[in-house]
DNA sequence: TCAATCATGATAGTATTACTATTATTTTTG
DNA sequence: CAAAAATAATAGTAATACTATCATGATTGA
């Protein structure tokens, strides 16, 4: 089985995933970055790396803002495409809710994951390069073009498991994207500042600290 | 009563504190960051809102990235003092505890400030800014020059007080850094992507829903 | 199969940025 | 008041983030 997850269309100007060179820009693209680090990162450094010219991705991407997004969107359409999967055919809100915090917050699984070829990288890239993306003067704009409609969407729905299983609680929303955003940090964190975390590369604790808030927070 | 707040050395090559021009630099560096976005933000533009030059803004500061630490740094100073005055002479960890919750993911309290007069603007740009200045290749050299010893010795010290409580709690730095880099994140959820939150300008939530979280999570 | 269209490549160019360097002028201080 | 230090003025550089132009190769549809 093989899955191709569609990026919303005002992240580009031309598809990439729909020609070989959109396809080998987004591949490497993620590896490039996630080398150099965005900053450093270039269309021309990019346009080398595939044979190809900056005039080329500049035909697929307005700029290199738009390229983060893309991929960031990108990330976050596969963890929508999880979270379905995770709490399909289920009733119970509370295995509900505990899948959908493994998906949000826990490690890919390495029996299940490999049919999204990028999905590893494009973590690792989430991980280093997200908060720069969210963090511009252009989000009121970026939202505006529905940029966010997914990450929002994701957010919502998990809400509304806590919801229901506590329609009292008064910040639903809030938990979850906290523990959304968390688990990237602290996994930044467990790599480059381990003392403000108890979570390491070894043993990662990050979603067995989200089960647990949430458990604790809901019980 | 005037308090000045002392910045790590590492951080500039001339003290910005110790002349008339370099407190300059501080007070529109901050005003025009929160005005343009770190990105669209130079010193070129820093020299003319001041009334100087490129090359004495050098001289305080090797580049943008280290001004923008600088000014995170100083942030920390703040939150290290207020913390230290809040916890003072008090026995019992519980108040202890949140108090300190209280300084991390507050807003601060509008009868007591205005002796440290860049609290404000200063708070503004962390919430805009300093996800940015962590994310970069450089945070493992960074840390080398002890960057982040405050902002360690801040989430060690709070920390402490988890232990206290319960000692057997796995996840003491987690939780509190979880906190701490959550009230910023928050803030902007608010103002930019409101539906990813249940706080809001006008009835902040962050500091009621962190200190809850504590509560639950440590009874 | 051939022309038209389209995607890409090659190359050049521009304004801005993030600095470095040099020298002149002003301010501070002993 | 002289020497030292700080700052201003100015120029310059390599790199970046694009835009523009034109040639070439591949695709397609009549």
């Amino acid at each position: 089985m093989s899955i191709t997850i569609q990026v919303n269309a005002n992240l580009y100007l031309k598809d990439p995933k729909s020609s070989d060179i959109g396809l080998k820009m987004l591949k490497e693209g993620i590896d490039l970055i996630n080398v150099l680090g965005f900053e450093a990162f270039t269309f021309k450094k990019l346009a080398q790396n595939i044979q190809s010219t900056e005039a080329t991705i500049y035909r697929y991407f307005e700029n290199k803002h738009s390229f983060l997004l893309y991929l960031i969107n990108w990330y976050w359409e596969i963890i929508a495409y999880r979270l379905m999967l995770a709490t399909a055919n289920i009733e119970d809100p509370r295995l509900k809710l505990s899948n959908s915090i493994r998906v949000l917050t826990g490690l890919p699984d390495p029996a299940q994951f490999g049919f999204i070829a990028e999905e590893l990288s494009l973590k690792q890239l989430v991980i280093q390069e997200s908060g720069k993306a969210l963090h511009t003067k252009s989000v009121d704009e970026e939202n505006q073009d529905g940029i966010y409609l997914l990450y929002k969407s994701i957010v919502s729905t998990v809400a509304a498991y806590v919801k229901q299983l506590n329609p009292t609680f008064p910040y639903p929303e809030m938990l979850i994207s906290t523990l959304m955003e968390n688990a990237n940090q602290q996994r930044f964190f467990s790599v480059h500042l381990p003392r403000l975390t108890n979570s390491n590369p070894e043993k990662d604790a990050v979603e067995a600290f989200s089960q647990l808030i949430i458990q604790k927070v809901l019980e």
